[in-house]
RNA sequence: GGGGACGUAGCUCAGUUGGGAGAGCGGCGGCUUUGCAAGCCGUAGGUCGUGAGUUCGAAUCUCAUCGUCUCCA
């Protein structure tokens, strides 16, 4: 038996058999922006078991979770995991307890054929109905009552809960702790959880109390990875089919083996390949910082296995190579994916390196002091803001003979981690319980842009009106809402945009006048916002092809967004583009618009769909049910999976210009391009630019580079003369010299038009060294005084120009200061000049120092 | 969402309580030399991220802003 795929078609089968709807699994990445991650097969169900459910009474799925709150055990531990997969069977107000039981049962004991005799069953302690099915099919001493710890399930502080029973495998007392308490619900690696059914009765009220559901629901959830450790015998999770061969990978390629190292990598590898696949790109907060920190653990990991370069994209390789029966878009992505894991490892070690050296500071001043420890808030700060890993310092250190206080450090660690607070964004507004009520609204909007409707509700306090049907298209697969305006015989509903919940069309916007439900009106979409819409979004389609034709197929669409005033696409590609492959890419859209090729959208099965080769978007939900957007004839130029709207004809685009292109995250591009009415304002706009600046320039357009270069020259020039003219006015003219003839040397006065300080340094610089005297400048401008006093090496050791200036400057009301050979100064009481010059000359006369 | 750090020459960076914008590599010119990342001399190259403020004076201090790096469930 081939543990993972025929399991897999097993469980899919058995549940097909009681009557249950198969789902793919969802993607990584939720919807929901307040969820970081998908952490369990319910969460793809989470609004029909919230009683939000359509027709939908029982699903089955495997699906793909990523769980990181353990992550410190994994590799340590014989069975956490980051990356998992789960079977799951789902009842919305369908089956319950019974079929639940009995169907797990008879699954893992008929169709597995697990030992009966191993099997052990916990319940909530005081869920008797559970306990007393279990009763039917297991002897009693092997039902175990559980606390709330174990045994009982919340979604949130709020809502659907309930308690849950655990089925269990006795793996012997071998994988005990031994202690004489030792039973179901210990820590230890005895009794190991399979599968844990979850019986959601209760609503728990704001105050803590419960109320019964009034529909009550199934959900269970059993881990695949450990599962298959316990069919096959298995010690853990990682001697499974998709994680075992990762390891053996490891012991015969590693240049220095050793088995914890081996089992995080094949973990975070893993792991790491399945969110890239998913969307994800490295970065440094939310959901991108998770994944950052995978593959950097990994990578440290690759070095512990003696590796010396980035080599955990060879790791992901490998485990794309496993998965991708099941995984498909693994294999699509396998390029980007693995380029991704690739840059990351190599700022990972550009990370060390830069903080290495700050490291290497640390250690030759401990050297100088003669410590042997480097303190726990140097090792927190390379690691909390340079990136450098305690280990590595500590790796480093050792080779000096060094070592670290990692006790402190981890304590900085774990205040540091309780202070923090962290929360995804904030969770997209929802209009569910005004609306939960609703029919589905029906969109007339692909063939017209005007309807009458019935007024089915208003909502939102006035800001948002739902219609039985409306031309309106809701945002969507990265398509803006329409705008437009809604009449009524009272009054006009202006919309500013459209949103879609569950199937109903919300309006939102602003009313003048009066709308009741039940009211007739008449939906207009604004014709120009969405015919601009519909030419970006063409576009963006014919954008996809020339770039998958241009660039190659690893063009990926990566996310996408198309408004009325431009289009935003972004794309997996490795590098950024030259500016003549972005011409190449306008001319070749520009091409297909001129072509005026047609544009065709049928409804058909999926697997329809997927037959004739259309492109769906990743991230994208695709009932069975799906739209496909053809372009040219029998869409020889692309066919994609797309619920927007469209032009007729590609030569509706009119003129198409990138604006663009940049970079969003390793190996993604994005570009920004116009059409239509916006490109030609676009390049109307860069026109008398180009004009104005032509103008000013008195120069034909055509010269104006030559022009600019000409001027920069000319001014380079203009800049150096005035310089040297300025240096040779203070230089020359000696009769504006005064010169004062002190105790210990001549001081020289000399009094500047309004120049730069750095030409009166000059002046100072070759005084002094001409005379071996004390030279003195000042200029008066703006009605402030600016001084500089240079003094020669004779003089030392007994003045200090900084001091004298400090209180020559307090005298025009202002402040100085300085070095002992040099000192500048100023004031804003250009009056006073006389009578510092005299303290000055003062100074020298008497050759009394100033001391402060 | 919250901490921390950094933006100075083409590149890597230095610039020590505010007081002459620097080094190394690279570029260019010359000399020397037929040996692999050669040597010597000279030279150009900077809105010190951007904007405001404090000050006689800001790369340096304060605030804002943009960007990069990094840590945290």
């Amino acid at each position: 038996m081939n543990y993972d795929k025929d399991i897999r078609k097993k469980f899919r089968d058995y549940f097909d058999e009681k009557a249950h709807l198969w789902h793919e699994s969802m993607s990584l990445i939720p919807d929901d922006p307040t969820m970081l991650f998908t952490t369990a097969g319910m969460v793809q169900f989470k609004k029909h078991l919230l009683g939000e459910s359509g027709k939908l009474k029982r699903a089955s799925s495997i699906q793909k979770c990523l769980r990181t709150t353990d992550i410190d055990e994994v590799g340590k531990t014989t069975r956490h995991l980051t990356f998992f997969e789960m079977y799951g069977n789902f009842s919305f107000g369908d089956y319950f307890k019974r079929e639940a039981i009995a169907w797990a049962w008879e699954f893992l004991t008929d169709h597995l054929e697990l030992d009966k005799e191993k099997i052990h069953a916990t319940v909530f302690e005081t869920d008797d109905e559970a306990f007393a099915l279990w009763e039917e099919i297991i002897p009693f001493e092997r039902i175990h009552r559980l606390g709330a710890e174990d045994n009982f399930w919340n979604m949130g502080d709020t809502g659907p809960c309930g308690p849950c029973s655990e089925i269990l495998y006795d793996r012997g007392e071998e994988y005990g702790c031994s202690l004489p308490e030792c039973a179901p619900g210990c820590e230890c690696d005895r009794y190991l959880e399979v599968w844990n059914l979850v019986f959601a009765q209760y609503d728990r009220q704001k105050d803590g109390s419960l109320k019964d559901l009034p529909k009550k629901n199934i959900d269970t959830g059993m881990g695949l990875e450990r599962l298959n450790q316990i069919l096959m015998s298995g010690d853990s999770v990682f001697d499974t089919p998709t994680l075992k061969p990762l390891i053996d990978k490891a012991q015969s390629e590693a240049p220095k083996f050793n088995l914890l190292s081996a089992k995080i990598l094949a973990d975070h590898s893993r792991a790491a390949a399945f969110m890239i696949a998913d969307g994800l790109s490295p970065s440094n907060e939310g959901r991108g910082y998770v994944l950052r920190r995978l593959l950097r653990r990994a990578a440290l990991e690759t070095r512990r296995l003696g590796y010396k370069e980035a080599s955990v994209w060879n790791y992901a390789s490998f485990a794309i190579d496993m998965m991708s029966d099941f995984y498909p878009l693994l294999k699509k992505r396998a390029d980007h994916i693995l380029l991704v894991c690739k840059k990351e490892e190599e700022a990972f070690y550009s990370t060390i390196e830069s903080s290495g050296k700050i490291l290497n500071e640390y250690i030759s001043r401990m050297k100088e002091s003669g410590q042997t420890e480097l303190s726990a808030d140097k090792v927190f700060k390379l690691y909390d803001t340079y990136g450098l890993p305690a280990d590595i310092t500590e790796e480093i250190l050792m080779k000096e003979s060094l070592k670290m206080d990692r006790k402190g450090f981890e304590v900085l660690l774990k205040e540091r981690s309780e202070t923090t607070d962290w929360k995804t964004h904030e969770s997209k507004e929802s209009y569910y319980e005004e609306i939960k009520d609703l029919e589905p609204t029906e969109f007339v909007g692909y063939t017209s842009l005007s309807s009458e409707a019935r007024l089915m509700k208003i909502i939102d306090g006035g800001k948002g009106i739902v219609l039985d049907k409306t031309p309106f298209y809701a945002e969507a697969g990265g398509q803006a809402g329409d705008m437009g305006i809604i009449q009524g015989e009272r009054g006009e509903f202006m919309v500013e945009n459209t949103l879609e919940e569950e199937g109903v069309y919300i309006h939102k916007g602003s009313s003048t006048g009066d709308f009741k439900e039940g009211d007739l009106l008449r939906a207009l979409v604004d014709c120009d916002s969405r015919r601009a819409s519909e030419r970006n979004h063409t576009a963006t389609h014919i954008l996809q092809s020339a770039l998958r034709e241009i660039l190659g197929d690893h063009v990926q669409q990566n996310g996408s967004l198309v408004g009325p005033d431009r289009l935003r696409f972004d794309f997996t590609h490795p590098e950024a583009l030259t500016d003549k492959e972005i011409q190449i890419i306008e001319d070749r859209v520009n091409a297909i618009i001129l072509k005026n090729l047609p544009v065709e959208a049928d409804e058909m099965s999926r697997h329809q769909a997927e037959k004739k080769g259309a492109l769906a978007f990743f991230g994208g939900k695709y009932g069975e049910r799906v739209r496909a957007v053809s372009l040219g004839d029998a869409g020889d130029i692309s066919i994609e999976l797309c619920g927007g709207t469209h032009l007729r004809y590609t030569g509706e685009a009119g003129f198409f210009k990138i604006i663009s292109e940049s970079g969003v995250a390793a190996g993604v591009r994005r570009i920004e391009a116009l059409t239509g009415i916006k490109a030609l304002e676009y390049v109307r706009k860069l026109e008398s630019l180009l004009n104005d600046s032509a103008r000013l320039l008195k120069t034909p357009s055509e010269a104006l580079v030559e022009r600019i270069e000409k001027l920069q020259e000319e001014l380079k020039d203009a800049h150096h003369k005035i310089n040297s003219l300025e240096n040779k006015i203070a230089s020359g003219g000696s009769a504006e010299e005064k010169r004062v003839t002190g105790k210990d040397a001549t001081l020289i006065i000399k009094e500047f038009p309004s120049v730069k300080a750095g030409v009166m340094r000059g002046w100072t610089d070759r005084a002094v060294n001409d005379n071996s005297a004390a030279a003195f400048a000042y200029s008066i401008a703006d009605g402030k005084v600016s001084m500089i006093l240079k003094l020669p090496l004779s003089l030392k050791d007994k003045y200090n120009a900084g001091k004298i200036i400090s209180e020559i400057a307090s005298i025009v009301g202002g402040k100085g200061g300085g070095r002992p050979d040099m000192g500048q100064g100023g004031g804003n009481e250009p009056q006073q000049i006389e009578s510092a010059l005299i303290r000055l000359q003062d100074i020298f006369q008497s050759g009394t120092d100033v001391k402060m």
